[in-house]
DNA sequence: CATGAATGAGCATTCATTCAT
DNA sequence: CATGAATGAATGCTCATTCAT
C-alpha cells in the first residue's frame, strides 16, 4: 500500500539513499540531502541504520531481494534452460530500465563501497550472479548447451556485457537515451550467446574453433 | 629513456597515483600519500595537475594512450577479424594480469569522477572501444562476421565480459589470485564470440535463432 | 521503606546517575545510558528532573543531605572537638570506601558542571565543609585547639586533604587498591592535625613557628 | 622574545587552549574558539597536536615542565627540609596567583580527560608530587621530620590542601578574591605542618597523639 | 620549478531533549 | 505518569588546495 511506504521511514530513507546516490554518486552524496529527501531528520537516518556506509549495504541487500524474488518467480519452471537465459537478459535490462536510479547505484556506486567489495560481494550478489550460472548448469545437463561451457566464468562473462551495457544507458543523460537501445541490446547479447558472431559460411564443425590465431 | 622517467616528476606522480589509488580507491587516496610515494611536495602535484580529478583524467589518458598504441601494433595487418578479435581478448587480459594496479584504477576507480563519466566517456575510452568495433565491423564487412550484428553495441558487450573478469580477478587478493584463471576467461569469451553456447544439436540453421521464448 | 526505593523511580534514576557518571565520567555518559540502568524511558528521565545539569546537582544534593545527616548523628554530643576530628576524617574515609562510585561523582564530576561550580558550591557543600569547621570553632573556644587557627581556611585545607586522598583511591582500579591505604590515609592527616610533622626535638616553644624561611 | 612567542604556533595554540579551556572547560570548550584565540587556521590545531584531547595533555606538560624547572630552582641547595616545604607551599600558591587560568585547568579540567587520567597521572604529575616527597624524605633523614610519617601519604595530603585552597581561590570571581587570602592559606597550611592544631596545653609528650577517640 | 606549512570549507555522527501516543 | 521514536543543533576532524619562501 501507499500509505505504508509513506509511513514506513526505512523505507524512505533507503529510496531517498537510492536516489541521491545515483544524482551525485556515493562519496558526494550528503547524509543530510538524503534526510532531507526522505523527509526525515538527520538524526533519524543513524535510527535505521549504522553509517552512511551500512546505507549503502542495507540498500543493495533489500533491492537485491526484491530483484532475486522477482527474477526467480520470471524464470519459472517450463521453460527450457535457453528460455530462461533469454528471460533473465530481458529482465536484467527491464530493471535497469524501469529503475535507472538503482540500477546506477547497483552498477557504480556500489563499488566504492570498500566494506562493500570487501564482504559482501560474495553474498547477495554471489546470489543473484547464481541465478545466471544455475540456468547455465542446467543447460549444460540437458544438452542444449555445449559442455565445454564453464559456468563459474560465463556466468561473469554475461553479467559483465549485461552491467556494461546498462552502465551506458544509465549514464545518458535522459534526453539522449532512445527506447529501444535497451532492447537492441538485449538482442546482441542473446544473439552472441546462441550463435556467436561468425557468420554460418565461416563456423567450423568443430564445436569449438579455437586456435585460430595460435 | 631510462633517466627521462626516473627524473620525470610528472611520470613519478602518476605512478604513484595509480599505486595509491588502486590500494585506497579514488575518494580514500590522499593527495599527499601520493606525493610522498612520488618522492615530492604535496604542491608539486598541483604544478603538473590542476586537481585530483585532473590527476586521475591524465592518469587514464596518459595510460590509455600507451594501452592503444600497444594494442594497434599487436592487431596488425595480415589477420583476419577474427583473428584480431582472438588478440584483442588476449591483449586486454593480459594488460590486467601485468598492471593489476592500473587495471583497477581503470575498471573501478575511474567510475567515481563524475567529471570523467561526463567528458571523457567519449574520448579516449572510445578510442580504446574503437579498436574493438573497428574489428567488428571489419569482420562484418569481410564476411567472416555475421551481418546482424551491431558493433556499436558489440563492442560495449564485449567489453563489458572483459571489464567484469577484470574487476573480479583485480579484486581478488593475490594469494587466492590464481594463474589461469584469466587465461581461462579469455577462452570463454572467445569461444562465445566464436560459437555462441549452444550445443551443435541445438543450433538452428537460420543465422539468429530469435524468438524461442516469444 | 525498602518497597518506596523500590519503586521509587526518582531514587532509581539518582542511583543509575551516580553508577554512570562514576564509570563514564559526567560529560561522556549517555542520558540513554542511565535511563536503561534505572530501568525508565529515557523521556521519564525528565518527567523528575529538568536536564542531565540538574540530575547530578539533584544527585549531589540528595546524597549531601544523608551524608551530612550520617555525619550528624557520629558527631554527637559528649565529644571533644579533636575526637569529633577524628571521627570526621574517619567518617569521610569510610564513606569514600563503601561508595566509591558516589566519592568519585562527587570528587571529580561535579568539578565539571558549570552551573554546579556557580551557583551550588555554597549550599550544600558549604554545610558540609561547615560540619568541620564548627568543630575546629568548637575546638578553638574550648581551647584544646590553639586560638590562631582561621577555620575559614583551615576546613578547606582539611577537606582538600581528604578529598585528594580519596580521589586517588577511588581512581585507583579495585585490583591494586588496598584496605589498609585508606586507614593509613586517615592516620597521616590526623597525626598532620595533632602534631605536625616535625620531630619533637625540633618542635619550638612558640606556638607557630613562622619565619623559617624568612 | 616577544617576536618569538609570536610566531610560536605551537606556543600561542596552547596559551589559546589554557584560556579557552580555563573560560569555558574542556568540554565545552570548543576547538575552533581555541583557533580563533590563537590566530590560527583550525586545521592548523591538528598539525601540532593529534585532538582535542592531546591538546590538553600537552598543555599540561609543558606547563609542568616550566613548573617543576621553577620549582627545582626555587628549592636550591642550602635550606632545610622545612624551609623547603615552607617554600613549596609559597611557590605553589604564587603560581596559582599569577596564572589562574593556568592553575584552574590543572585543577579542574584536568580531571575530564580520561585518557589523562588514566596515563599521565603517574607521569609528570608524579614528578610534581616527587619534589614533596623528597622534602619529607629530606626532612625525616636529617632528623626534622618526625619518622613516623609516611611520605608517600603525606605528599598526597599536603598537595590536596594546596589543590583545594588553590581551587577555591581560583574559581572566585576576581572582584571577590581578595589578595591576602592566598597568603593567609599558605600560613594555615604551615602552621598546620608545623604544629597541628592542637594548642600546647593540650599537646601530649608522646610523638603522636593517638587513639584519642578510640 | 619546488616546497610544505597553513588554510578553512565541509560533513558524518552524536545525543540531550521533546512530544505524540 | 510513562514511553521511546524522532529531532536537529552542535562540533571535532579531514584533506584538497594555496602561496610565501
Amino acid at each position: 500500500m501507499v500509505s505504508q511506504t509513506a509511513n514506513d521511514k526505512r523505507g524512505r530513507i533507503l529510496d531517498a539513499a537510492a536516489s541521491i546516490f545515483a544524482q551525485h554518486g556515493f562519496f558526494h552524496a550528503r547524509v543530510t540531502d538524503i534526510a532531507k529527501e526522505a523527509g526525515v531528520a538527520d538524526g533519524t537516518i543513524y535510527l535505521y541504520f549504522k553509517s552512511k556506509d551500512d546505507l549503502l549495504i542495507n540498500l543493495f541487500e533489500d533491492r537485491m531481494d526484491d530483484i532475486i524474488a522477482t527474477f526467480r518467480g520470471g524464470l519459472g519452471e517450463g521453460l527450457t534452460a535457453g528460455q530462461k537465459l533469454h528471460r533473465f537478459i530481458e529482465l536484467h535490462l527491464r530493471l535497469v530500465e524501469e529503475e535507472p536510479a538503482l540500477a546506477k547505484v547497483l552498477t557504480v556506486e556500489l563499488r566504492q563501497s570498500s566494506k562493500f567489495m570487501r564482504d559482501y560481494q560474495a553474498l547477495k550478489f554471489g546470489e543473484y550472479l547464481d541465478l545466471l550460472s544455475d540456468i547455465l548448469d542446467e543447460g549444460r545437463a540437458s544438452g542444449q548447451f555445449r559442455t565445454t561451457i564453464d559456468p563459474r566464468i560465463l556466468k561473469r562473462v554475461i553479467f559483465g556485457a549485461l552491467d556494461e551495457v546498462s552502465l551506458v544507458w544509465s549514464s545518458t543523460p535522459q534526453q539522449r537515451r532512445e527506447r529501444y537501445e535497451l532492447a537492441d541490446a538485449a538482442t546482441e547479447i542473446w544473439n552472441l550467446c546462441t550463435g556467436g558472431i561468425l557468420s554460418t559460411a565461416h563456423r567450423t564443425n568443430t564445436d569449438i574453433a579455437r586456435g585460430e590465431t595460435a
